[in-house]
DNA sequence: CGGGATCCAACCGGATACTG
DNA sequence: CAGTATCCGGTTGGATCCCG
């Protein structure tokens, strides 16, 4: 559990749903994450609603419509996640520069 | 790749070997990661060598002595980590509430 | 529209056995 | 001691079909 963190698709989900900044329906998530299918969408989803990090809420009409935010907890979580993410954005030729060197050593 | 921060043994691993402070061998290294297989030690420490999070020097002789440290990247790596993981550890109590409220609720 | 159900390939990680 | 090699069950995630 909380592996909202490691999970492949979460926390980019969860950035798409913040950065809306209203309620956002299914298609419309999945069109902003791009590559995800719909299933790993829809278990992505039920995961962070199971964490608390997003609400979800399903409207009676016909066709149906669900919308998604995210919580405090969801914000709050991203917040703390940033951080990391811009050291990491700001160091990855560092890590692609060892990885280089790793790989080049034993040609 | 940089798959180090979401892989399920690399940070635990790493801040073995950071904390140890000292060139630590594979054997103390997968005692103190506990329940881990070696196979699985293994593999982290090599994805973490291939990062440049870690060195792995070898010694000839016999019986062999593999030593592992960490590198600056690494302990930089760790210390961008710590506030995220500090944060985690002090909200996990709302994750749990979030979880119980949800599987409660449609009993 | 927003899924659920099913099938399937790929991968992960543990257990075990063997080796220089 | 520090791995490598093999097997194997469980999970992940895409593709497809169906449904209210």
């Amino acid at each position: 559990m909380v592996a909202c963190i490691a999970d492949k698709w979460s926390l980019w989900t969860m950035s798409v749903i913040a950065e809306y900044r209203r309620p956002m329906r299914f298609s419309r998530i999945m069109e902003n994450v791009a590559v995800i299918s719909q299933k790993s969408l829809t278990k992505t989803l039920r995961g962070l609603e199971r964490d608390g990090l997003i609400t979800r809420k399903v409207f009676a009409e016909v066709p149906p419509r669900v919308e998604y935010a995210i919580t405090p907890l969801g914000a709050e979580m991203l917040n703390n996640v940033a951080p990391l993410w811009l050291w990491v954005a700001k160091s990855v030729h560092r890590f692609q520069g060892a990885r280089a060197a790793f790989d080049g050593r034993s040609v």
